[in-house]
DNA sequence: TGACATAAGTTAGCTAGGCTAACTAAACTG
DNA sequence: CAGTTTAGTTAGCCTAGCTAACTTATGTCA
């Protein structure tokens, strides 16, 4: 496939073809990255999407199931399903709403607060060890490609 | 949590600190991206790990099964069961090896190829859409923090 | 050359995690 | 207070990951 030819219809802006290189190419990077470092996650012992539901509970605080499902992008049963295993293990706990009595408050515990955090811990020095080899320019171009991202994707 | 907290045992170097927040930050906006582009692939009717499989025989050609698997990182069973759905689509032709009538090579089909096209094509429009915004300079951030991870991530 | 070892895939059977549909219970609303 | 809406759960399906055990084909070597 080549990603530079123009589409039936006459030629694109050569100005915005950079814009096809980026997003075929760091597509590609982003899979690797992620593939690699989930490597890490196995020692945990938690699955990616219970370790992606701790880590919100834990970073951002207790949430209803439901809000925690969206947060997730997954639906309210797959949440459920989730959760379920989370509180089982002791890692997640479950409180009852004072105000209304059918929303499902979700806390992280001390354990699941521990666990995930030495499990991000192993991810992010993985990843560290990744980028050692670059130079301080070469990081800050990182970090600014970063914050173009976060600005982007929404 | 603190990420820029010093480990116990003493002050890391602060010219290395940087290697934190960059891991950090950049693999939640690694796992926002695929999220976001990942619905786009919903249109295809192809799964993930059959677009991702498809994809592979499209771009680097044929494959046994075997190799295919390890390209993956799945299992050989798990890829045998793929690919039966990706044949059973029409989007994968088995061929016999002549030389080892054990390996089982496996091409892309017309069909397959024309789906998977189509399919990346739309997922890369969608990433074009989100990087639209940017202006060239910022483009050009982005490009060259994408080599910098096709160099770090092995 | 026949016996054994190795290698490539498949089959069987388990688990996790995604979904929709259908249900329960609680809270609104008129 | 009847009906509707909302939060979450249960049931049941599918995909995709795994290991163990099997089949078939190659390779090895005494």
């Amino acid at each position: 496939m080549n990603e530079s030819s123009s589409p039936p219809g006459g030629p694109e802006s050569p100005a915005r073809e950079i814009i096809h290189r980026v997003a075929d190419r760091l597509h590609k990077q982003a899979i690797r990255l992620l593939r690699r470092l989930r490597r890490e996650d196995v020692s945990t012992g938690l699955s990616p999407a219970r370790a992606s539901a701790l880590s919100v509970l834990v970073f951002t605080g207790p949430l209803t199931l439901g809000a925690l499902a969206l947060a997730e992008q997954v639906s309210a049963p797959t949440m459920s399903r989730v959760v379920a295993a989370l509180t089982g293990d002791g890692l997640v706990k479950r409180e009852t709403d004072p105000e209304d009595g059918r929303v499902v408050r979700l806390r992280a515990t001390a354990k699941g607060v521990r666990l995930l955090q030495q499990g991000r811990a192993r991810r992010l020095r993985a990843f560290g060890d990744l980028l050692a080899p670059l130079d301080d320019d070469e990081l800050a171009v990182l970090l600014r490609a970063t914050e173009l991202l976060e600005r982007v994707v929404r």
